[in-house]
DNA sequence: GAGTAAACGAGACGGTACGTCGAGTCTTTTC
DNA sequence: GAAAAGACTCGACGTACCGTCTCGTTTACTC
């Protein structure tokens, strides 16, 4: 694995021989049907006839739909680039933003909430799927906040990671339970109320004033 | 359905006739098998085996899965009482622990997220699931902010419904996709962003302060 | 459940509650495969497709594909008459170029050796074979032998048994091994052998005689 | 094959260069394969994992599991050796037991009828079998009966087929089908009804004669 | 108190998908 | 340049539940 060397190309991946024409078909028919479908219809087999695949072909790689739709996910979404105005606000509405459209106006918002519930009994999978989809999404964030704390924007003992939870938090909830619509609006009340404490008003309120 | 009134027995319920006793066992057999499997793994079939009925009559009064597990979540959670001690901090973090307790102790906190996610493409199923399971356990907090807000503690133009998604989003995010720990800190964190829009610091800070 | 009053039919037959006509769609699918495919690519999946019926519900009923080739043979094929001409070797005759008949221009002719070689490992399953397949094949033979030696024109002593099998055993040698022709002239040549110990001669020889 | 020159190593296979030793392996295995699992539960993929060896290889120069069998029974079974008393009766009794011991007391007792049942569909692989497995068994009666009848001892004009398909015939029914024991004493039996045309009168009435 | 209609337990039914195994083909890597 | 290794598509395995249905058999209400 050292890098530099020339020439030892297939000694890289002992793994995956022929695979990768069926893999990328497996792909891309599990992020197809669970945006036609969604999460809990979708099969396994259903996925394999769509791949034109054999279904033992998907078992070989993925041990479970939990695992195949992480890696869909994973390939399906875009990395959410950092912001680098070096204002705060703009860089955290700007984040705000992009998770909010995701959240709200792709497959993503309805599979992500329920594949993370499907795999709260299997610690291991769940481990993954912070890594992998999680992850991802948020290290933006944690990015521009730490770098404002370093320069001293905000606390140097800030729990940036509840503050995530918190921001994350609102935006799913709001999806997944509350059913409330999720505009960009949501960003601005909830970069307001982390950056400032100012309480959120009412959205007409906002209007009127 | 005003009770009291004597002498419509037979009125009172023209359906379910003799399933009063049947009725109660599948609920709680539905509740015993989502703490022992979990909701994904919860059958209609395996409901009627426990409890010692035929799949029809499951079907008979419940259309889904969905619906069943609603209502044995309403029946089997207890009621969130309202504190009245006047004193906004206090009565929100009363609340906060209660949700805590529930949401990180018992096997709610995993059935839940399930439960919406899997009801997510049903609004119809969504709107019950909001209606009996969710809002029994935020409306304690929503009355507690609008009394304060009466009192002028809070602006009476307070978004209480967001405030409420950034509470309760938090703790669920917290249970259903970070996996961090849910403890009491929890509650009293978020009460003082909400309340001061005092920036969380980490616990051990906390501690040397 | 008291016996002796009349008028408990619904007692009688505790199983098989309804399944009445997928079972017979089941067998005459089976037979028909059978004739189509043969033995070894039956499968219970063809079967239950060409019935109309779902998989599970032949599984229900047979415990193999054995077992359902069994039942099947059994309904599929006539009962042989046994003739009372009282001549043993017109009875011997008779029966033999039916057996021959039903071998030699039958799916059956396939079907006996592969499902008696399938069900070696088995020996309860091949005892289930030999009385519902093969006993009333040769249930016939064994009478007329029996009468025969009743009316003394056979050894009192006589091993009915090996003489059925090297009866039959010579026809089904001939389909399943040897692959010589099975005509009425075998039947007569063994009935020659059996009963007055003359050794066979070649068919042109007699052709030429 | 032609033995005794020497030096054409390269030449006399040009094809199995390196095939001798899995050529062997493959034989093996499925040898030892067939007398533990029998014919029917034997997979080529268990044949290829037991002789170290990749699939491919077992189908490069097999045909099928079929031809596969024929080859391996061949070169497990010894050759019978023809007996040369000049005793007719004592020579067709030793090679009968032969052959006995052969169906009743090893796997090829078990594997032949099934290999020709699964056989029958494939006239040529049929042919194949009777030429490489069957007639090797039984040239030997063959041998014996065409002398006998030169030295007059039988009908010239004999049907030496079927007087094998008989004698054959008999031993493979009762292991196949009957399922009644194979013992040395059916070897008799065959011979005197064959010979003498002396109906077998019951094993016990002998002992009492 | 008998008659009757519903709801009931039981479970068979036609299906779909499960996760596994083997067939027979094909490709890559090794010797 | 053949052979090992094994991935590939395909199809059947036997099982579990789905949601619907048909059975007798209780009840609980009517008359």
């Amino acid at each position: 694995m050292p890098a530099g060397t020339e020439g030892q190309p297939p000694v890289t991946s002992p793994e995956r021989r022929r695979s990768i024409r069926s893999h990328q078909a497996i792909l891309a028919a599990t992020t197809q049907l669970l945006a036609e479908v969604g999460y809990t219809a979708l099969t396994i087999e259903g996925v394999a006839t769509r791949a034109g695949v054999g279904k033992a072909t998907v078992y070989r790689w993925w041990p479970s739909k939990g695992a195949l739709v992480i890696e869909a996910m994973r390939s399906a979404l875009d990395m959410i680039p950092v912001p680098e105005t070096g204002d705060l606000r703009r860089d955290l509405l700007a984040i705000g933003n992009g998770i909010v459209q995701t959240l709200a106006h792709t497959p993503a918002g309805a599979v992500i909430p329920a594949l993370a519930a499907d795999l709260m009994r299997d610690p291991e999978m769940a481990e993954q799927f912070r890594n992998q989809v999680i992850r991802p999404r948020t290290s933006a964030i944690t990015q521009v906040l730490r770098r404002a704390a370093d320069r001293g924007e905000l606390p140097s003992d800030l729990d940036i990671g509840l503050l995530l939870d918190v921001y994350a938090g609102a935006v799913f909830y709001r999806v997944l339970v509350s059913g409330e619509p999720v505009t960009d609006l949501l960003a601005e009340q909830l970069v307001d109320l982390l950056l400032d404490g100012k309480a959120p008003v009412k959205p007409s309120a906002v209007a009127e004033a």
